[in-house]
DNA sequence: ATCTGTGCAAAATGTTTGCAATACA
DNA sequence: TGTATTGCAAACATTTTGCACAGAT
């Protein structure tokens, strides 16, 4: 039996997997709480490092096997692909944000506009579209990269 | 001496190259031929097979070598990366647009809103982001799928 | 007891690179 | 001619998979 983690998002998961006929095990728990210690963004490679920080031995392809299923149950999502290896952030409990990326520095700025979100979807809907999830990035400069 | 092609495209990238001393050669020239050629979308694999069809033997390292070429000298550009590889498509003479793409039969769609860029410039200024270019993919269901 | 999930190592992908040969300027 | 560019194959990096064993239900 494993230890009953009491996070919102630990039930959410575990009823996600329960419902899917899935099973609760220690790695598929720590590697949650793993990606819930690491606030914002991480890659495979950066949990991998936290998690032997917290003496979890959970493997790289369990992490693989791992992030589909959080991933549908609605607890984290992919934000960025435009660096070599994808990026995936906490979604449950976090606003939704979109990202401006600096091409100079690198430097990440989340921000968040009620007007977009609902102008998004108006376009969709002009198309029959029904969206369901999005992602913006805005490539540019920084207050600090604009002088250089 | 290479064949003179007269497009507009080639002779920007002719210019590019100039500039740059960088040699306009067959293969150079014919990789944007075949991206011309395709229109819309590609990926490299696509676009390799389009040259092989146009009896263009160039390879697919210097598919990847021109392509960071052609991105500078603005005649494409990255549009998305959610799939296994890097899409681009043709940008020059083109209006900007986004795109949405169906979850279940990966139906691509393009769209154009003025309103949105607009509103976009308005936040990234707002956060003293200039702002050179954006990705915006809405991921949904498309009509026929919403159906399924 | 059953059958899913795991770690490992190998395989599969997509992309990059070293090098000798080629071809542009 | 001199040097950038090419093709090839090997190298890389990330992600996926097969398999035998461990472990959840």
């Amino acid at each position: 039996m494993i230890e009953q983690n009491t996070t919102k998002e630990d039930s959410i998961f575990r009823e996600f997997l329960q419902n899917n006929e899935l099973r609760y095990t220690k790695e598929r728990e720590e590697i949650l709480q793993g990606i819930l210690s690491m606030q914002g963004h991480f890659d495979t490679e950066e949990l991998l490092i936290q998690l032997r920080k917290q003496n979890c031995k959970a493997s790289l392809a369990s992490i693989y096997r791992t992030i589909p299923l959080l991933i549908q149950s609605g607890l984290i999502e992919e934000v960025i692909k435009t660096e070599k290896h994808t990026r995936y952030e906490v979604k449950y409990g976090k606003e939704h944000h979109d990202h401006m990326i600096c091409q100079r520095c690198g430097k990440l700025i989340e921000f968040y506009s009620d007007k977009l979100e609902q102008l998004q979807n108006e376009i969709a809907h002009s198309y029959d579209f029904m969206p369901v999830s999005h992602i913006l990035e805005i490539k540019g400069y920084c207050f600090e990269c604009q002088k250089a």
